[in-house]
DNA sequence: GTAACTGCAAAATATTTGCATCCTT
DNA sequence: AAGGATGCAAATATTTTGCAGTTAC
């Protein structure tokens, strides 16, 4: 069950860090130049997200991202309580820093915050 | 383009309204006595929330919810502030009351909020 | 050498589109 | 009867699974 270490998985995981936001299998897929296969991929992606190396974001697209989060970002890969961005126009998804606050009923327990605000980001809407 | 009244629609609108919280295509597929057509239940679910009648909620399973929210919680079905809770147990989505908290760098313009919270709600957690 | 990783094919899931037919107005 | 709604078939998109071949340790 030890992980081994690959080619694919170095490539993979250096985009990611490169990145300063999540990206999406397609997006992956763009930045990379080896052709690597779809499964090989998402099967990447899923054992980093199991190992707690990145964390997944399901977007208000319904699409899966990726990201690698800073340090004083990523406590727990289980429970992320800050807040995505994800622009509708360049359609990267950020990771904003920010505090969410919310208050539930008693007796719920929360496992996974999926905060995604969607719109336009600051780069497309100065243009 | 105008709307012409189907007992389809009427049915499932009914369904969306005995319910708090929100639907997913299954859930509503499952409610359903008379079968509908696949097709036929997303139509007229993506009408609704054309129409502004119920709102559409992507999950962190990346499915499509739909729910039609108390009148003082939906101002405006393009952008909801309010939260949703996804029970990974009994698979329901709820709207919960509560203010959310954010704060975005400038530039940036927010056309829909997604807040999904998952884990436990509290009826499963006190089984 | 053994078990993990990869690639190809195929399956599973969720949603949308085309088109002929039916039904509301 | 005009055109919006429905149902069936098929397409699209995203992600997963099975399995044989390859590679890291």
């Amino acid at each position: 069950m030890s992980r081994r270490q690959t080619k694919s998985q170095t490539i993979i995981l250096h985009l990611l860090q490169q990145e300063q936001g999540a990206l999406s299998h397609d997006g992956i897929t763009a930045k990379l130049e080896k052709g690597l296969d779809r499964v090989t991929i998402y099967r990447i992606l899923n054992r980093f997200v199991e190992d707690g190396l990145a964390h997944r974001i399901v977007a208000d697209d319904g699409r899966q991202y990726f990201a690698i989060c800073p340090e004083d970002c990523c406590h727990d890969h289980e429970a992320h309580g800050h807040l995505h961005f994800r622009c509708v126009i360049c359609d990267r998804v950020e990771c904003v820093p920010g505090e969410v606050g919310y208050r539930l009923p008693p007796g719920y327990q929360v496992n996974n915050h999926n905060i995604i605000l969607s719109g336009n980001c600051n780069t497309c809407n100065a243009k």
